[in-house]
Parts: structure tokens; C-alpha cells; sequence
DNA sequence: CTGAAAGCGCTAACAC
DNA sequence: GTGTTAGCGCTTTCAG
């Protein structure tokens, strides 16, 4: 039935619509200049109250759109913004283009996503390239192209505004969202810490994504406010992803005294590490307890679902791209906070430190 | 030091380019007048090779990029493909992105993303006012939207063409891409068996996904292949979700006479068998073997990792977006195959049928 | 094989 | 407050 609904209603459009409506159609039809329309639908000041009604009602009667390409042409911006990335976490990924495209829609912008290569020695040709092509407005950066120098570069030469997501630190020039990574990474050792553990292992993020460096902050800081030690012997580097952290878990027990916790800079490590947990047979949370940081839907997928961090990747992206979209608009951006707050999410994975 | 090479390279272009330069200054420096620069650029006929030497000289001189608005203005064209989807899983989506990307690129076109909601009674709107808005020259269609007769509707109403992603049956009108599903699930079922498994469950998937009913008869098939007798009362209808996995693993293992393996139409719902196994106290593969389809990350984040099907999405979807950038520009598309072929991908799920 | 001219639909100055 | 007039950079006729 909904088949039929909707091929009656597109029939019945397609009539009215074979020969797209233009601006000077419904100039036409409310009887006004084509200018005097082109300011109703830029929301331009200076028109007569009347006048605009009139020619909403024409813009609605004929279903116009404005033709992207002849505004673009014609003025500067293209209502188009890139998002660029490289991040081979699918979830991340997702949420972050969700809230990204929340705010573009809601701006009638285009969202280009821009996967790309960090490490790639044209990077900087890449982007270029592409802001050209598609004449980009502004782009979105994220981790860890947001931490890297040589990505504003690019962006300053080419004039190309943007916004950056949960940089290392803030920016001087350019704006930024971020979250508090080191208060909640404390947080989480303090509340690891109240449950007996005092041999906390600790797996450090990849050190190109700078952010992971302020989360082993918040862990040391977590440490010194329950007043334990840090001992360098548990803490191990990984790379973000899940193999590094059955690298580091393999590591981290096979101490002669392993750490009864342990604390990975994000879920998918922390999974590596309960997998190795289960090959040595070692119990969780009995024996040891595993936290990590993101709260990707893995982290209620395994078994025990897993303590982390639940880190507001998503407004954190739709918050960033209204900014830039403000910015670009030529508002002020001051009332939107730049931080958003990161909570802590209690599962399965954690519990009492053995005793003895 | 590729933040001073990336700023030379960029200081250095933008002098050249801060005025960019036009169909028309190529034509000034190559001799020629527009109209033979624009043939050149999209490779028309009736060019000299010498003359289009000189103007590809030109073109490489003075960094031209044809506006992209300007072509879409004059011409008919707007180089964007729109990806449509309403699918939840990170990871599918971030392969059929990735592949559509591909394609894409090859083709200097750009890629639209645009989720939206299947079940929203404003669906036809949506895909209406984004078509016309972004002024799409053709859509990919992903599952569950390859399989909707209402979808399909609105672009032919808007003779917007499009090509479908695994579609439950090869459509009669339009273009797709699909796998072997139905073979690849009758082997997992024969392999299954083969293992001497007798009692096996299965969790069939999402109703409004149609390929997976397609899973579905793979499954009876391959049971029928191993002489053995369906038994309805070890099927489980499923929503492709952890979620519902958890509650289809349930039902299956409260039973009398529980099944010693579980085949479930995605990894998702698999990977919430193993939950329920873990949290029951039964041993994966001991006494439960689990298998799935999709191979996603989470596959072999689990543990014991998951026995599945890698199905090729990223391959599919670029497929699917080649055959229709094809057919946007009119040339034959009958030497790419449609059907991409899965894989049985054989982990720690599954073993030998528990003896008694 | 190549070129000249006429727009595509809109915005941006300026008029009035 | 509102209208006029140029283009934006390209593709498309249609001539040669």
C-alpha cells in the first residue's frame, strides 16, 4: 500500500515538477523581481513582510528548490563541507558522520566524507586536491589528522576554514571540540582503585593520536588521588587496535605478579586483553578486572560486557560542524560549549580486587 | 619536516592559483579556443593528437580543474552519486562506503551519504527532496532499501537511475550486485554436519532484509544435503541485532533437548548466542558450536572467535557503483559480473558434536 | 577537426 | 524595500 501511496504522490509530482521550477518562475508567479525572491530565500533582511509571504506561498505552490550549482557559480560557497578521516574504527566512524550530517542537514549543506591515509607522503597533495575539486567550504578534522601540523597547514594556505575533533590540545588559532578525556580516564583508575585493586596495569593508546596521551595523564593523575605508585612495569604501548591489545595483554600477564587490573586506553584493546584473559584462563572479573574507553557497541557484545568510558563522539562531531557552519556563516560561535562530557559506564567486566 | 615540505609545495601553488585558472585561460595559453578544451577534458572525439597534446600541456601548466559547478550548471550532470542506506552495523556500512568510494573516485565523481529511516512513513519525501536537492545523477541502494518495491517507485518516477546491493531476488528493471549467499550457507550447514552435528539450530534474520531469507533456504538446503530432517522447533526468528541474538540464544538453549550447534544469519546475533552460552555455563565449542555470516570485526574480537562467512560487501558495493557510473555514461556494463562469491571462514566456534 | 555564441540559474553590485 | 544588469565557468547547439 505504501508502494501505491507513493506512486500516486510521485506521479503527481512528476507533472507539476517535469520542468524544475526556477527562481524565475516564482518570481513570475508572486509577481515580484527575481532578486526580491533570492533574498526571501537567503533570509535576507529587507522585505516587506507581505512581499515574503507572497512569495513563500509561490516557492511552496511550485516546489522550488534552488539549484545548488548556479548558487555555487555564481556566489562563493559551495554548501559543501568535507570530512576527513582516518580511522579504522568502524563505530567511531559512524557516529561521528551521523553528527556530522545532523548539522549539515540542518543547514541544507552536503556532507563529502574524505576517508584518507595519515601516513601517506601525499597527504597533503590529497587534500588539496580534493578541497578543489569539490570546492569545500570548510572541513571537519578528526584523530588523528586533527592533531597534525602539517594537515593545518594545507587548510591555512588554502584559506580553507575548519573545526577540529578532540585534538591533543586546543588550538591556538583554529577551533576545536573536545571531551574530558583526563578527568574521566581519572575518574575511572579512582573508582578501579576503590574497589582494591593496587596493581593497575595501564595500555597506552597509539601515539599518533594525541588524545591517548591525555588519557594516560588522567590515569597517573588517578593513580596520585588514590595514592598509588605508578609502576612503569604495568604499563605496556599499544596501537588502538584489538591485536595490539592481546599484545599488550600477553605482556601484562605474564608478569610474575600481573596486575589484578588493567586499564586500556580504548574498548578494543581492553577486548584484546579479555580475550587473552580467557586463553590463560584466568577469570574476569575474578581475577582480573578490564576497563576501556570509548563504549563501542563491542563492549556490550563481549562477554563480560565491558566497564569503559562512554566518550560523546557524535555531538561532539555535530557540535564541531555547527560550529564551523556558524563560523562560516559568519556568526558568532561563542555560546556552544567546546567540551563535552565523557561518563563512566560500569559493567560486568569489573569487581573487587582478588584478595590475598 | 613535511610540515615545511607540505607549506613550500603549498605557498608555492598558491601563487599560481590564487586566481584559479579557467577553461579559458587554458585555451589562451594552448591556442585553441574553449570549446577544444572542454573536448579534451572529457575526452570527446575529433581531436587532433597534436592539439590535444598542447592542450593537456596547458591544463598540467597552469593546474586547471574544471568547476564543477559550472559543468553541472551548463550541462545536465552533477558527478554525485547518492549512497542510501538504513543499516545499523558500523562495519557494513563502513565497507560498502569504502567501496562505493572507490568507484567514485576512479571516476572524479563525489559520493553523497545519505542514512535514512525505511520504516519512516516520509520516506518517499526524503528520498525525493535529497534527489532533487543534490541533484543526483544515480543512487546505490543498500539492504533493506534493495529490497523495497516503494523506493524503487520514487526513482523511476524521477527516472533517477540506481543500482541495488544485494537485493533478496535479481530485479527484473534495474541493476544488481549480490553473492552467493544461498550456497555459502548450505556448505556452512553441510560443514556443520560434517562435524557430526544433527540437532541445529538456526536464527533467521531480519524479515525486511530479503536476502536473508535467502540464508534461510541455504540453511535447508544444506541440511537437506546431510539427510537431515528440518526441525522447526530449533528455529528462531531473529532481528539481526546482538540484541536479538541474545534472546534467540535463549529460547534455543532453555530447550529439553538443546541443539549442539546454532547457525545464525549474522555475526551480530552469533556473537549474542556466545553470551548466552558463557553466561549458562556452556562451553563454546565443548559443547555448543556457533557459527554467522558477515565475518566483522566482532567476529574475531570474541571469544572463542566466531566461525562465519565472509560475505564481500566492499567488493559488492563497488561493483555496484562501477556498473552504475557505467551506465551514467552510457557504456556497457555486461562484462562485470553481479555475483561476488563469500567465503567460509572456519575459527574456534565450532567443533566436533559432543558424543551422548 | 575546430570555433562562436547562447545560455544553465543564481548572486552581487548597484541603481531607484 | 525592490528591481536591473552583469557575470560565475562551463556545455551545447550550430557553423564552418
Amino acid at each position: 500500500m505504501m508502494t501505491t501511496l507513493s506512486r500516486i504522490q510521485g506521479t503527481a509530482r512528476t507533472e507539476r515538477e517535469l520542468k524544475k521550477a526556477t527562481i524565475a518562475d516564482v518570481a513570475r508567479a508572486a509577481d515580484v523581481s527575481i532578486k526580491t525572491v533570492s533574498r526571501v530565500v537567503n533570509r535576507e533582511p529587507n522585505v516587506r513582510d507581505a512581499t515574503r509571504d507572497r512569495v513563500e506561498r509561490a516557492i511552496d505552490d511550485l516546489n522550488y528548490r534552488p539549484n545548488t550549482y548556479a548558487r555555487s557559480l555564481a556566489g562563493s560557497r559551495s554548501y559543501l563541507i568535507g570530512l576527513l578521516y582516518d580511522n579504522p574504527s568502524p563505530s567511531y566512524l559512524v557516529n561521528v558522520q551521523g553528527g556530522a550530517l545532523n548539522a549539515t542537514r540542518a543547514a541544507s549543506y552536503d556532507l563529502i566524507i574524505h576517508p584518507c591515509s595519515y601516513q601517506s607522503s601525499k597527504l597533503a597533495d590529497d587534500l588539496t586536491g580534493t578541497i578543489q575539486h569539490s570546492r569545500l567550504d570548510g572541513v571537519v578534522l578528526t584523530p588523528p589528522l586533527s592533531d597534525m601540523k602539517s594537515v593545518a597547514a594545507v587548510l591555512d594556505d588554502l584559506g580553507t576554514p575548519y573545526v577540529r575533533i578532540a585534538p591533543a590540545e586546543p588550538a591556538p588559532v583554529s577551533d576545536a571540540v573536545m571531551t574530558n578525556d583526563r578527568e574521566a580516564c581519572a575518574a575511572m583508575t579512582r573508582y578501579l582503585a576503590s574497589l582494591g585493586h593496587r596493581r593497575i596495569g595501564f595500555v597506552v593508546g597509539h601515539p599518533d593520536h594525541g588524545a591517548v596521551g591525555t588519557r594516560y595523564t588522567g590515569f597517573q593523575i588517578g593513580l596520585e588521588d588514590s595514592g598509588i605508585d605508578l609502576d612503569e612495569d604495568l604499563i605496556e604501548q599499544g596501537y588502538n587496535s584489538f591485536e595490539s591489545g592481546v599484545e599488550a595483554g600477553r605482556a601484562l600477564l605474564a608478569k610474575k605478579k600481573r596486575p589484578t587490573a588493567i586499564f586500556a586506553s580504548n574498548d578494543d584493546m581492553a577486548a584484546g586483553i579479555m580475550k587473552v584473559a580467557h586463553e590463560l584462563g584466568i577469570s574476569v572479573p575474578g581475577e582480573l578486572s578490564v576497563a576501556g574507553f570509548d563504549d563501542v557497541p563491542l563492549a556490550s557484545y563481549v562477554w563480560p560486557s565491558l566497564t569503559t568510558i562512554r566518550q560523546p563522539i557524535r555531538a561532539m562531531a555535530e557540535r564541531a560542524t555547527e560550529v564551523l557552519l556558524l563560523r562560516l556563516a559568519g556568526r558568532s560561535t561563542d555560546d556552544l560549549p567546546r567540551v563535552i562530557e565523557s561518563e563512566l559506564i560500569v559493567r560486568d567486566s569489573t569487581g573487587p580486587a582478588p584478595t590475598g
